[in-house]
RNA sequence: CGGGGCGUAGCGCAGCCUGGUAGCGCACCUGCCUUGGGCGCAGGGGGUCGGAAGUUCGAAUCUUCUCGCCCCGACCA
């Protein structure tokens, strides 16, 4: 392709409005264009690469069995009110009315409608199991769309939906699904983890996503040093530490009540009272859904993992409780809670259990407890695994392990459904002795648009972006000094037609620019293999190859390009 | 949804406080020059100052409303 045909609006400047590296460099480098808030144009070097990416995406699922449809991106309400997710879903899903004011929605997922369209065309176990897959601009209303490509409310995913007569078939394309997903990344040139997930608002209860190691990854993510563990923080487990083996006869010094005037945080009080925030219990009063009060009891220094307490309170919403509610539900402002006398149900986390010369609120104003023995002064409703894993953590897993925490950006999640879907829905077959059963199911997304941020942000320079030679837009830029130079141009020209006769990408810079604006656009538009073509190096039958990851030049006889070119790629696309 | 910031030429910004009829850099166009890392010189085009209403002799500038975009927050007592 020619560069002065194609539209690659390259910017001298940082847009203004972005903030991660990714942005700015898809916006400067003439990739994509924002059109409304989390909503992008994607020029010709954006669609390369997200046509790349999707090729990749085929070749490993259809090889992993899947078969590729394509399903409307409008649903009719009453499909979403047959799962129950038109009212669980919220304000993520654009809702609309067409001319006869009949409720839609944009598909932000697809479960819905592949399992209307499966319940439609199954009859039989004879017809199972099946992957059907699509590739798919998605919508969703995000509340904060940010990061460019990285959060959009629409973004281009795979998403594939497999249905199986029974639980053992389930998981081994749940496994399937693993491992195709980890040649994907792969072959993306992508340095990623698998890690345990929550499910989420898809449901279901067995899940990984896939996380891109990135600092500017929105997702906190642990992993042991020592076995395989790995989660996002939001599912991570912490281990009950060991027990410290204490004296029961031994005795705690009194429980002791101190003035903490205007001393709110755990941080202030610990400063205030010159004591380590581990020796705190807080104490934080959250609603469920069901209107229940209910009191949660962390380490001062540990946080609150609200979907372990939702799970153990077995609520589908809980949300801390505003100050007039705690008021009037625990008789104490925030920032003075305890324990000590509280009259509402409360669960603690396992490391508040046998807390001694603890501090607490002491549920009056501008005071606290200090020398606070748990076993002694009060008794929880249970104790439970409430909180997020840190750094440092001994490994859940294993026995010699710890904790280390990371960033990363979720590009994919495979998720085990079951039969939620299919019993809302009433999706199911016949079995051999003609009984009819609830197809079991399993999804699996992949963000191709996130994808193309991700990649980025694992690959770049003060220059610009550093393209995998497998997303790359084209995989060779041949960079002519001064194109209206005839000499150099019918060798461009001419080295141009060879290339893409023997296959490869090529993009040819034959705009008449002077070469310093070439090689900047060239850095950073990021095609990984650079062919310059000036004059001093054809008087010598040479052309300069260089290597746009690590800068690596040399100089080859014009004779010996294509092949050597070849088999540069050859090397790169195996590795 | 709460808080903050910003909307002035394609991009990045100044001007606004203290009202007087819009400017800088880059980009763009023309010519000359130059050609291995965002050249040089000369000339030139382009802006309803996000929108609406108000105050005023006069509004980019002051007031109100509104729209858009960005950031932070929307759990830590």
């Amino acid at each position: 392709m020619l560069w002065s045909k194609t539209l690659i609006p390259t910017l001298k400047e940082d847009p203004a409005d972005a903030e991660v590296i990714s942005h700015k460099l898809l916006v400067r480098a003439g990739f994509i264009k924002q059109v409304s808030r989390g909503v992008y144009d994607y020029f010709p070097l954006a669609l390369r690469v997200i046509r790349k990416i999707e090729q990749i995406v085929r070749e490993e699922m259809n090889r992993a069995g899947a078969q590729e449809l394509l399903m409307p991106i409008s649903a009719p309400a009453e499909l979403w009110q047959e799962s129950g997710r038109w009212e669980m879903y919220g304000k993520e899903l654009l809702r609309f009315k067409d001319r006869n004011e009949r409720d839609f929605c944009l598909g932000p997922t697809h479960e819905e409608i592949v399992t209307d369209l499966v319940r439609r065309s199954v009859r039989s176990y004879r017809e199972l199991p099946f992957n059907l897959y699509q590739i798919q601009t998605k919508f969703r209303d995000e509340p904060r769309p940010r990061f460019g490509l990285m959060r959009g409310r629409e973004f281009i995913m795979k998403d594939a939906y497999s249905f199986h007569t029974d639980v053992e078939d389930c998981r081994r394309e749940y496994d399937n699904m693993v491992q195709t997903y980890k040649r994907i990344f792969t072959r993306c040139g992508l340095s990623f983890r698998p890690v345990e997930a929550d499910t989420g608002a898809i449901g279901g209860n067995q899940s990984h996503e896939f996380q891109v190691l990135a600092e500017s990854g929105e997702d906190a993510i642990v992993s042991c040093n020592t076995c395989d563990y790995a989660a996002n923080v939001e599912k991570a487990e912490v281990r009950a530490a060991r027990p410290a083996g204490r004296d029961i006869a031994e005795e705690s010094p009194q429980l002791e009540k101190v003035s903490t005037p205007g001393k709110k945080s755990v941080a202030e009080v610990a400063e205030y009272l010159k004591l380590p925030v581990e020796r705190f219990i807080k104490t934080l009063v959250f609603k469920t859904d069901s209107g229940e009060f209910v009191a949660a009891l962390v380490r001062g220094d540990h946080e609150i993992n609200d979907l372990k307490l939702r799970a153990v309170l077995g609520a589908r919403e809980i949300a801390l409780a505003d100050e007039a509610s705690v008021a009037a539900a625990a008789g104490a402002m925030p920032g003075f809670l305890g324990p000590i006398g509280l009259k509402l149900r409360m669960i603690a986390d396992l490391s508040v259990h046998g807390m001694r010369a603890a501090v607490t609120g002491a549920n009056e104003a501008d005071a606290h407890f200090i020398q606070v023995d748990q076993e002694r002064d009060f008794t929880p409703s249970a104790f439970a695994d409430l909180r997020l894993a840190v750094s440092g953590d001994p490994c859940p897993r294993c026995d010699s392990g710890t904790l280390e925490t990371h960033r990363g950006i979720e590009v994919g999640q495979v998720f085990y459904l079951g039969t939620k879907y299919s019993v809302a829905m009433g999706a199911t077959y016949l079995d051999a002795e003609g009984r009819e059963r609830p197809i079991e199911m399993g999804c699996y997304g992949i963000g191709i648009s996130r994808l193309v941020a991700a990649a980025i942000e694992q690959n770049h320079d003060a220059n610009g972006i550093i393209w995998p030679f497998s997303l790359a837009p084209f995989q060779v830029l041949l960079l002519p000094i001064n194109y209206k130079d005839k000499a150099i141009r019918e060798a461009a020209d001419k080295l141009y037609q060879e290339l893409q006769q023997n296959g490869v990408e090529v993009l040819l810079d034959d705009r008449d620019e002077r070469p310093g604006v070439k090689f900047k656009d060239a850095d950073l538009v990021g095609i990984p293999l650079r062919v310059t073509l000036g004059a001093k190096g054809l008087e010598k039958g040479c052309i300069e190859l260089r290597s746009r990851r690590d800068s690596k030049t040399e100089e080859i006889p014009v004779a010996d390009s294509v092949t050597k070119i070849r088999a540069v790629l050859t090397q790169a696309l195996q590795a």
